[in-house]
Parts: C-alpha cells; sequence; structure tokens
RNA sequence: GGGCGUAUAGGCUCAGCGGGAGAGCACUACGUUGACAUCGUAGGGGUCACAAGUUCGAUCCUUGUUACGCCCA
C-alpha cells in the first residue's frame, strides 16, 4: 500500500542507499552494449566548501543530464571530487591552530602544518560530497578525485599529472621566472593573480605635492588664462607639483614624468627634483603616460609599487625603489621616522609631515588635497585587504600564447557555449590576457617541481632526482640544491581536471573512454578562472578540446534580485530548502528556474508550489493503486479502443517528446513544465477524473482498458519526472512494481520512453470537445452563482450526428463532471435558460426562476463583445490588400478560418442572448 | 569609459513569441463530489518600459531613450 502521505525525509536516505547499493551510479550502468559515452566532470567544490544554493543548482542539472542520458542507455561517467582551494584551506587551519592556542604555522614548520591539513582534510573536509549526496546526485563517487590526489606526494597520479605540466610547459618556454610586480595580498604574504582583484570605488582623496627643483632651476608656470586658453599671466616656480592618491609611495619615487608635448614643463625634462622627507635626487623625465589635463600634468613615478609606473620606468630607466616589506610596512632602507610603520600609518604621517614643511614654507609640502572617487584594489574574496603592486619573483605562464588555440577552439565551433552569448565574455578576455601568476607563496598545494643552485639558478625538473643530475651537471660538481618553496595557484591544477580526474598522464581506460567529455556545467563567473584555463591546458597537452558544450547557468540570487551573502542574511540554504521541502521539490524548482541567460530570483512560494506538486504524483500513484490500476503484461498502447485511454497515450507521447527536446536543448525550464502541466493539467485533472466514473461502473473491459492504460501512462510519468525528481519517482517505481508483472531493477536504470506514433487526432478532438462542455457548464454555473450541490438538467439544441456520437459516448462523464441531474437533446430552448455553444450545437442550463435574467445577458453580451472584437481584428486584416497579398497563404487561411468559427460563436450566442428578451 | 544582459497580469516569482497575451503564488467566489485542503471548480486583472524605424502585420526584429543588473577598465 502507498502512504497516505509522501515523507521525502524518511524516504531519501533509503533510496539514495538502494541507488549505492546497486552501484547504479557506477561509469557505464545499465549501458547499452556498445552504447556512446556522455561524460561530465563536476566543477570541483572547495573542499572547505559546503552547500549552497549555486551548487545545488549546478548538480541538480549535472544530475538530471546524467540520469536522462544513463536512461538513454549511454555509457556514462559523472566525474566526482573536489579542489584542494590552497589559500582558503590554509587559512581555516591557520585560525584554528590559533583559536586552539596552538603554535603558528610558521612556528610548527611546514611538515608538520601540512600534516595538519591534512588532517582537518580528512576529517572534516568533504562535507559537501555529503550534502551532494542530499541532493539526489548520481555521480560515480568510487570514482572521487581531489586535486591534489591521495596524499599529495611526489608518485600520486594526479601530482604527477601537475609536475609533469609544469615541467613540459617550462620546456616549451610557456612557463618562466621573471621579477615583475604583482598584486601582493600583504595579510596572506602571497602573491595572487589579477582575477583574484577586485577594484573597488572608495571615498579618497588626491593629494598634491609640491617636489622641489634641484640645482636652483627654475620656470615659468603659466596661472592665468584667455578666453581661448592662452597663458596671459605667468609665475616663477622652483618646484613642481605631483598629484597622488597614495602619499606614502612617494618614499619609492624614483622620477617625475610629464608628458613630450607639454609645454610648461619643456625646460624641466632632464631636470631633477630633490624628493622631500627623502632626499633623494630623481629626475624629471618626459613619457606620455603623463596626461596634461589631468591634475598639473606632472606625475610622481614609483615604479616598485604601481603597474602604470613600473611601465615607465622600464621605458625610462627609472630605479626600482621598493619600500614594503611582505606585510605591507615600511622597510629598513626607508627614512627612519618610517621604518616599520604600516601602509597607512605612514601614510597619515607623510601627509601631516608634508603640511608641516608648507606651514613652514608655501613653495614646498603639501599644495591642496581634494576629494576623489578612486578606485582601490581589494582582496576579492574577504573585499576588505587592499592589494599591493609589489615587486616579487614569480612564476608565470604565457596565457597570451597559450590563449590562441583556445580561441580557436570557440570561433571554430568545436566548443559551444550555451547560453551563446557567453562566448563574446570568453573571446574579450583571452583577446587580451596577461601573463598568469601561477605562484603562491603558500604551504598548501602543489609545491613548484623547481630547485635552486648555489646561484639561484633554477633547475625544473620531474623529480628532486632528476633537479640533482641536472644541476650537478651544469655545475660540473655536485651541488647542494633547494627546492623552490612556493606552491602553485589552485587553479592550475583545476585546469587539469577534465583529464587528470580520468588518470592523465597514465594512458587509462577511463582517459581512452570518456574524454574529452561531453559537457561542462558551470557558472560564468569562473570562465576566466577555470574554464578558459581547461581549454588552453587540454589543447596544449592532449591536442583536444576538453568538452563539446559548456552550459554556463544562472547566479541564483535572493527573490528581491540580490546576491545572496552571508552579511546580508538572505542566504537560502538548499539544506534547509530539502529538510522542509524534500530534495526533488528543490530540484524541481531549480530546474524550473534554470531559463537560459538569465538569472535565477528563488522564491521559497515556487518551492512550495513543486513540493505540491510531489504531493500531486503521490496522490494520484495512490488513487490508481486503490482502484487496482495494475500493469498488464503485453500492454500494447496503441491497442486502446476507447477514445479516453487513446487520448490520454497520445498526450503522453507529446509530452514526452517536449520534455525530451527540453533536456536535450538544455532548456530545463521547459522541460519542467512541460512535465509539470502534462501530469498536473492533463493526467490529474482531466484523465483521473474521466476514469473514476468507469472505475466505478460495470463495462469490465472498459474498467480493464482504462486501469491498464493509466498504469502504463503512470509508468511513463514515473521515467519522463525521475531526471527532476529521482527520489518520489524511484519510490513510487517500487511501489507500484508490488503488483502485476516483476520489474526488472530500479526506475533509475530503466530506458527513456520512445512514445512516438501513439497520437491520435480523432480520439483528440473527441476529448477536446468533452473538455470543452465541460468547463463550459461549470463556468456557466460559477457566473450564475449556481450552488455546487444544485444538480441542473442540461439541453442541447442543434447537435450533428458527431456531437450526438460523442454525446451518447460521454453522457454519465459529463453528467458527473458538470454536476448535473441530466442531458438531454431537444428542438427548442426552453425560455429562462442559461446558454452556452460548443462546436455547433447551444446548450442550456434551464434556470428559470433562479438566474438573473440582467446577469446572463451581461454575459453573453461581454462574450459577443469579444468575438465582436476579435472579428473586427480579423476583417481589418482581411481587408488590408498588402496582406492578402503578401501573408503567407497558410496565414491568411487560418484567419479566415478563425474569422468564421468566430461568426458563427458570434451568431449562436447572439441567437441565445435574443431568445432572452 | 567599453562590453553584456534585463524591462510582460494595478502585487510577487517568471515563461513565451513576427500573425489569436501565458503559468505559479497572491486575490475573489463557491466547494454534500470516496487520490489529494500540500486539494477542487470558476473568476477578476496586462495599450508586453518609452520613442522611432523595418514589415502586409511588432510584445517579439533594428536603432535610440530611460531604469535596473552584471562583467571589464
Amino acid at each position: 500500500m502507498i502512504e497516505k502521505t509522501y515523507e521525502p525525509g524518511s524516504v531519501e536516505g533509503r533510496i539514495y542507499e538502494q541507488w549505492l547499493k546497486a552501484n547504479a551510479f557506477a561509469a557505464g550502468a545499465g549501458a547499452a552494449p556498445g552504447a556512446d559515452t556522455f561524460s561530465i566532470v563536476i566543477p570541483p567544490p572547495n573542499v572547505t566548501g559546503s552547500l549552497h544554493v549555486g551548487h545545488a543548482l549546478n548538480n541538480t542539472i549535472q544530475d538530471i543530464l546524467v540520469r536522462f542520458n544513463r536512461m538513454l542507455k549511454k555509457d556514462v561517467l559523472w566525474q566526482p571530487g573536489m579542489d584542494h582551494a590552497g589559500i582558503a584551506t590554509q587559512m581555516i587551519v591557520e585560525r584554528q591552530l590559533m583559536e586552539a592556542q596552538e603554535p603558528s604555522r610558521r612556528d610548527m614548520g611546514r611538515e608538520e602544518f601540512l600534516r595538519r591539513v591534512w588532517q582537518w582534510k580528512g576529517e572534516s573536509g568533504g562535507t559537501i560530497m555529503n550534502q551532494l549526496k542530499r541532493l539526489g546526485a548520481s555521480a560515480d563517487f568510487s570514482r572521487e578525485r581531489f586535486t591534489m590526489g591521495e596524499n599529495g606526494a611526489p608518485d600520486d597520479q594526479m601530482v604527477r599529472a601537475v609536475t609533469k605540466v609544469f615541467v613540459e610547459l617550462h620546456e616549451r618556454g610557456l612557463i618562466y621566472r621573471a621579477k615583475r610586480l604583482v598584486n601582493w595580498h600583504p595579510g596572506l604574504e602571497t602573491a595572487i593573480s589579477d582575477l583574484e582583484v577586485e577594484n573597488i570605488e572608495v571615498n579618497g582623496h588626491m593629494w598634491h605635492l609640491r617636489y622641489p627643483l634641484a640645482d636652483g632651476v627654475t620656470y615659468e608656470f603659466p596661472i592665468e588664462f584667455d578666453e581661448d586658453g592662452r597663458p596671459t599671466a605667468f609665475e616663477t616656480r622652483d618646484y613642481v607639483i605631483v598629484a597622488t592618491t597614495r602619499p606614502e609611495t612617494m618614499l619609492g619615487d624614483s622620477g617625475v614624468a610629464v608628458h613630450p608635448d607639454d609645454e610648461r614643463y619643456a625646460s624641466l625634462v632632464g631636470k631633477f627634483v630633490d624628493l622631500p622627507l627623502v632626499g633623494r635626487r630623481i629626475p624629471i623625465v618626459a613619457d606620455e603616460y603623463a596626461d596634461p589635463s589631468l591634475g598639473s600634468g606632472a606625475v610622481k613615478i614609483t615604479p616598485a609599487h604601481d603597474f602604470n609606473d613600473f611601465e615607465v620606468g622600464v621605458r625610462n630607466d627609472l630605479e626600482q625603489i621598493n619600500i614594503f616589506t611582505t606585510r605591507g610596512e615600511i622597510i629598513d632602507t626607508a627614512p627612519e621616522a618610517y621604518r616599520g610603520l604600516d601602509r597607512f600609518v605612514a601614510r597619515k604621517r607623510i601627509v601631516v609631515d608634508l603640511t608641516a614643511l608648507a606651514e613652514e614654507n608655501s613653495t614646498r609640502g603639501l599644495d591642496h588635497i581634494e576629494d576623489k572617487k578612486i578606485m582601490v584594489p581589494h582582496d576579492e574574496k574577504s573585499k576588505l585587504v587592499v592589494i599591493e603592486p609589489f615587486l616579487t619573483d614569480q612564476w608565470w605562464v604565457k596565457a597570451d600564447v597559450m590563449a590562441g588555440p583556445a580561441l580557436a577552439s570557440v570561433r571554430e565551433g568545436r566548443t559551444r557555449f550555451v547560453p551563446q552569448q557567453y562566448e563574446n565574455t570568453y573571446f574579450a578576455w583571452l583577446e587580451n590576457i596577461k601573463p598568469w601568476c601561477i605562484s603562491r607563496q603558500l604551504w598548501w598545494g602543489h609545491q613548484i617541481p623547481a630547485w635552486y643552485g648555489p646561484d639561484n639558478r633554477a633547475f625544473v625538473a620531474h623529480t628532486d632526482f632528476e633537479a640533482q643530475a641536472a644541476a650537478n651537471a651544469h655545475y660540473g660538481k655536485p651541488v647542494v640544491l633547494r627546492r623552490d618553496e612556493d606552491v602553485l595557484d589552485t587553479w592550475f591544477s583545476s585546469a587539469l581536471w577534465p583529464f587528470s580526474t580520468m588518470g592523465w598522464p597514465d594512458e587509462t581506460a577511463e582517459l581512452k573512454r570518456y574524454f574529452p567529455t561531453s559537457v561542462l556545467v558551470t557558472g560564468f563567473d569562473i570562465i576566466f578562472f577555470w574554464v578558459a584555463r581547461m581549454m588552453m591546458m587540454s589543447l596544449e597537452f592532449e591536442k583536444t578540446e576538453p568538452f563539446h558544450t559548456v552550459y554556463m547557468h544562472a547566479l541564483v540570487r535572493d527573490e528581491k534580485g540580490q546576491k545572496m551573502s552571508k552579511t546580508k542574511g538572505n542566504v537560502i540554504d538548499p539544506l534547509a530548502l530539502i529538510d522542509q521541502y524534500g530534495a526533488d521539490a528543490t530540484r524541481f524548482t531549480l530546474a524550473a528556474m534554470a531559463a537560459q541567460g538569465r538569472d535565477i530570483r528563488l522564491a521559497i512560494n515556487r518551492v512550495e508550489g513543486y513540493r505540491n506538486f510531489v504531493t500531486k504524483l503521490w496522490n494520484a500513484a495512490r488513487f490508481l493503486e486503490m482502484n487496482e490500476c495494475r500493469r498488464v503484461e503485453g500492454y500494447d498502447a496503441k491497442a486502446n479502443r476507447l477514445p479516453l485511454n487513446r487520448w490520454i497515450v497520445g498526450a503522453t507521447a507529446r509530452a514526452a517528446t517536449a520534455i525530451t527536446k527540453g533536456i536535450a536543448d538544455y532548456k530545463f525550464n521547459e522541460a519542467a513544465n512541460a512535465a509539470y502541466d502534462f501530469v498536473w493539467g492533463t493526467f490529474c485533472d482531466w484523465y483521473v477524473e474521466f476514469a473514476k466514473p468507469i472505475f466505478m461502473g460495470d463495462d469490465a473491459s472498459a474498467k480493464a482498458e482504462t486501469r491498464a492504460t493509466a498504469a502504463y501512462v503512470l509508468d511513463q510519468i514515473l521515467k519522463l519526472l525521475h531526471p527532476f525528481m529521482p527520489f518520489v519517482t524511484e519510490e513510487l517505481w517500487a511501489e507500484t512494481g508490488k503488483h502485476g508483472p516483476a520489474r526488472d531493477g530500479l526506475l533509475m536504470l530503466q530506458e527513456w520512453p520512445h512514445l512516438e506514433g501513439l497520437e491520435d487526432p480523432e480520439a483528440d478532438a473527441d476529448l477536446n470537445w468533452l473538455l470543452n462542455v465541460i468547463s463550459s457548464v461549470r463556468s456557466v454555473r460559477t457566473e450564475m452563482n449556481v450552488p455546487a450541490s444544485a444538480k441542473l438538467p442540461l439541453i442541447m439544441v442543434g447537435a450533428d450526428e458527431t456531437t450526438l456520437r460523442r454525446l451518447v459516448a460521454s453522457t454519465s462523464l459529463i453528467t458527473r463532471l458538470a454536476r448535473l441531474e441530466e442531458i438531454s437533446p431537444q428542438s427548442e430552448i426552453p425560455s429562462g435558460s442559461a446558454q452556452f455553444v460548443v462546436g455547433e450545437a447551444t446548450w442550456a442550463l434551464p434556470l428559470a426562476g433562479f438566474i438573473d435574467l440582467e446577469v446572463e445577458k451581461a454575459r453573453l453580451a461581454k462574450d459577443i463583445g469579444k468575438l465582436e472584437g476579435e472579428i473586427a481584428g480579423v476583417d481589418k486584416k482581411l481587408a488590408n490588400a498588402q496582406f492578402v497579398a503578401k501573408a503567407p497563404t497558410e496565414v491568411i487561411e487560418e484567419q479566415k478560418s478563425r474569422r468564421e468559427a468566430a461568426i458563427d460563436r458570434r451568431d449562436r450566442i447572439g441567437a441565445a442572448l435574443a431568445r432572452l428578451s
């Protein structure tokens, strides 16, 4: 017996265990012999992560695709795994050490610290994998991979993959080491990539500083102008004014730049200024970077602490003077007064000191301060720490070179984006890509396979043994090597994910079978971080694209359209949704709202609505069971006699087509809605209602056919809904399997319905007529305020043979569903009746003494008004010679038949109205 | 500043689309109906942001404007 209520909480865990026990998620489970493959690699969630609603959407979509393709009997692999998430994970463990008042990372040393991180990873990392299981994810968890492998050891396959890629890219000249400005995180004391920096606009200031000219040099600076902007008055100055948003960087100034065409300063190029507070003599250079229209037109140049200034410095051979420690404090080579000060403290101190200078001498020190909105680089994760351009030695990937093939793949259609518009985003970034800084000054991650000799020459090699050999050969004697302490950017290893998870660099069977993958499902926010880099790495090492299709799904926002964030407190926890409404309702909601190219505003009431849908399905199945609708061995859906049953199998076929097409086109909302409409709006609302009188009647053969058909259609529904709602469908599959022929296994391994050829236009016409009559009676009853309890007679006038035949076949149905007393064909409409028109016939509900004539007249008049409007519209079109001449004939025919139908209807209703007065 | 996207029911969340404006929620009325009140039946409600253009015909295509969102600088 199917329970009275469906309780997801008690069913889901049990069903999931059954799937696991049956090994139904394993690669190739249920596949037809020799079937095509379908493979997906999961976007590996951070090992520190927990399931948020974005993951829920991402994995719901993957699971729908995977379950669908598995039911198509393909050889399916959904490859799961996690990312070691270098920075995030290291921070978590460091914080734990701090909270437990244990020795810090540096105090305990690298080896012990890493042991602790692995320990933590083993204990509490991977929560998210269990949370994915709650969602119903059918990934092959036996193949779970981690970006750092089992234990991070050099001979671990995942580590070998990274090492091989690094070494070979280095050999090919695509990885190099160089001293460049990087985005430096002074809190974490590591470099980060430009993608991990977020520029945030803040209210800042522009400080205008006077730099005195050296060697007694003066010049004439224009201070008044005529209408045409020509200078009319000058003053003699022995200083230049430079403007900066970061006064503290003046400690590292090594030049002042003016534009080569700026006449005001032409005489100063090649002269020097004495840097205030520091006393350094620095040159004035001409460089096009200086914009004459901004501020005074002269800019201070700090090559070691600004990306633009760095370039200016290189062009003009200016010194690169670093003024910060790795923690963003002023270094000891700076003037004593500032040593050891934090960046922002130093800024204040310098402004104070420059102000003091100005008070002593009005041609020195601070000129003035201007309020200005400025863009400040922040750490993209915390959005709190200001990122510092910092000069260090780092490892870089020549991303611009590798971008070429990655661009070509998409341009030439070997990989396509869905929706396509994201290709533009991809192109725009790859066309302007900058070198990728891949080294991080962390401990948690893939340690860079480079060893340094006594003179700091780097030997890049697969193993220390190999490096040692190379070094010994190079120096001609045994030397002591020191391994690079740094690790690689997390995204370096994630970039290899589609093939490293399949065993690369070993030539495994999986790699051969499942790579390249079929589709990547991910959010657009990691196109650059991940998608583009997987493309580059795969094309470089496997000479093929890692996936044929990239499906980009939307961002999930709250119902007001705001990004969910912990600080805003508007986070919807998918696990809470699953607890409250069930995994199926949660999944169905996400799928139903996943329209392409549009953000999802998740509204709880939608989840509630789809929870109700789960209940509806449950109850329908329960009703069928109660009415002994059992599957029949050898049932043939094409052999039905009753129009009702011929109609429903045809409608099922249409629904199957729509759902199949929706999933295949990545239009999950269309598939979900087609399923919802069919199951609720057609199967439950009409078919089951029509079936009731048959079940209660005594026509044994009709009863048998309808029972068998109902059971058959329910089976199809369970299959069609399974990718969206795996739990409730699997449970009902088992319940309905208790009667009738034995099931051959789990629903998730059944074959997807192929129902072509079941459509039956004749039955459709019969049933549409029936729906129409019943709806019309119901509508009239409501509008006439007829109590639901009142059973009325229905009179039909002017029916043709078809209608009579239909009426004979369906009298009991109509009587029941429209709550009638009896139905009789008559030759005349009784006076005082409410009337309506279906087809050629006019129908009447004799309500004399009961209906309000005026209300009925108004109702009919309103209908006529609508029809008149429609007729007028069509007439106008048909009267237009251009329309008749140019519109396609089928459109014209359609308009004509619409017009006829409307006129016919209007006339009949008009006649009904006339009878009332 | 450059790029991308979105504007559809007097409320909310959203479909759709070159020829007849849709769903769910909310709302109103009714509910003695042997699956389901997590329900049923019916109903009200939109000049599809604004303007111009293309077209026989525009909610849909083009351009512009406005508003909002996102990405990049």
